[in-house]
DNA sequence: GACCCGTGTACAAACGTTTGCATGAACGTC
DNA sequence: GACGTTCATGCAAACGTTTGTACACGGGTC
């Protein structure tokens, strides 16, 4: 049916494995031999199996690329960046969604395992110690999670937190609510002792909300929470729940930024078309998934090599941040 | 070095032909059999190799998902959908990206051809002639787009235009404009017609824009010709260009929706967050992914067999939309 | 002219499955 | 008790590659 090594080797007069070093080998056939073989295969419109080259081999030319809900606008321009990256190497990538479950999680890495040359894992919600098995059976790279003996690209968050927490001093704000994500994140954790730090440095007050879902809804959820207290500001662990903690403190009545200034994390585009629009920590999303299948394919070629790259953040002031409120809380 | 079937058999005490036949030919061997062989299985963690499996089946287990852009917010869920479809059918999805090229779309589809079962296109920029012949080396299926003889998804976007039409001329809108999308693409043809028939039938005027780059960009770089014109409304091609046009309207000093109002189509994100919030023509687009997996396995299943399936489509009201401002045009 | 070396090619085994065919056992029928 | 059926299993070929090894040839060295 289709046309394999062989129809070109027989249109093209020579065995097989001379069909095969053309294209795998080149230095071990002669010139003209393979331009001749090349000439046949482009002709007959040869294609390698690559089914049987890994069969062969054991090397699938596929990545894995795990996210926990690609319809969270943080995943798809990494999601993007990453498809971009192995198609430029030559690999493919399966995608597949956790649907923000553990389980899920490892149960899929599992049965990728057998198929893919290494697998990105991006923001796992498993386990340390989960991830570090894994890691024995195929190499992984895990995006923002930070393991020993596991390579992995981490956002500078922790950074970017700072960054976000001096912008509200600066602006007056001396108690400020942090909204966490899911315990689980790793980022979580590094805004939480970011948010620590800078907080004993100004000597100001931190109200510590959380753990909550990364998602409008669980914004929403935490709003009263956040209201109820003395906090000028919030910093949420990223843009969705900054927005759904926006709009709900909207309907409550207040003002954002006028009694509240909200920063989100993520820079998605939730932050840009949201209004106001939201101050909020940049993430180097393409970058990370760009780097990660770089990291990942070093790691396949040279097995045991692991790494660990730290991006950038920044803070991009827009609309939803200003001075606390002057006069009276009016709640 | 990995498990195979041959250790199974071994631990099991049977031919590696019964083990592979406790996995895909239940009937075919003892019940004792089986459960001794499966056992063998999961005590050494055994899972088949595809590759293998797909060698000597030739069905690879895999799908392809070409899409012309992760980032736009009108994919993800789609993806997301299509995504847990497959994998409920035990099948892995491959994802990419054509960056909008139709060549990238081409070539991408080829390179795939043969490590997959078949492929979902969704709102291929390629021509009518290029798809059909692809759809003879593969089976295939198209979201948004009608084609004789390929499967096809259509979200019935001109009677949700329509909607869009009845719904501004109700508010007492007489010349509306219609910002097309890209010229390739199927949804555009189905929005001219229906907002044709709908302006004969009603007397109303369409000034027609476009084509444009379905992206805020997009919408920025219409506004100012839209704004020149007569237009109290505009319909745009999507809900992006629709935010651009917004955006750029409310720079030029127009207030949306009391000097002028926008509808868009997707219900994507930017829809529900923008501000004003997005009247727009929701899409099933997670009803789509879905169902062009099942139509797509079905064809794999069945060779030659196709399907076509419209979905519906619907207006959501939101804060875009109003009756024409009273008085004099500002402009 | 015997020898060696390097270059280019062919041969064949191997990768892990599936599957058509052959074999054999158990059982019922007459 | 010979025969046909059915059921369960084993055997071996096949899928399309890659790759270690063997072979053939031509040219250089002594």
């Amino acid at each position: 049916m289709a046309v394999t090594i062989k129809d070109v080797a027989r249109v093209s007069g020579v065995h097989v494995s001379t069909v095969s070093r053309a294209f795998s080998a080149t230095h071990l056939v002669n010139a003209d031999t393979r331009a001749r073989v090349l000439a046949a295969a482009e002709e007959l419109g040869y294609r390698p199996n690559r089914a049987a080259r890994a069969l062969s081999t054991s090397r699938t030319g596929n990545l894995g690329l795990i996210v926990a809900d690609i319809a969270n606008p943080f995943f798809p321009p990494l999601i993007k960046a990453a498809q971009a990256q192995a198609r430029a190497r030559d690999y493919h990538v399966f995608i597949a969604d956790t649907d923000e479950q553990a389980r899920v999680e490892e149960e899929l890495i599992r049965s990728m395992a057998k198929q893919v040359d290494g697998a990105v894992l991006v923001a796992p919600r498993l386990t340390n110690r989960a991830i570090a098995e894994l890691a024995q059976e195929i190499p992984l790279v895990v995006v923002n999670r930070r393991l020993r003996g596991v390579s992995g690209v981490l956002m500078d968050v922790g950074t970017g937190a700072r960054r976000a927490m001096e912008h509200l001093i600066e602006l007056g704000h001396r108690e400020i609510a942090v909204v966490g994500g899911p315990s689980r994140a790793w980022t979580s954790g590094e805004i939480e002792s970011a948010t620590e730090h800078i907080a004993r440095d100004h000597g100001i007050l931190i109200q510590r909300v959380g753990p909550n879902p990364p998602t409008e809804e669980g914004g929403r959820a935490v709003a009263d929470e956040v209201v109820a207290g003395n906090a000028t500001a919030v910093l949420a662990h990223n843009d969705l729940l900054a927005f759904g903690l926006v709009r709900r403190a909207t309907e409550l009545g207040l003002d954002v930024p006028g009694d509240l200034s909200v920063i989100g994390v993520d820079n998605s585009h939730v932050a840009r078309y949201s209004s106001p629009a939201l101050t909020t920590v940049a993430m180097p999303v393409a970058e990370a998934g760009h780097g990660a299948v770089d990291l990942l394919l070093r790691s396949v070629d040279a097995a045991g090599s692991t790494g660990t790259v730290t991006l950038e953040t920044s803070l991009i002031v827009r609309g939803s941040t200003a001075p606390p409120g002057i006069g009276e809380d009016p709640r």
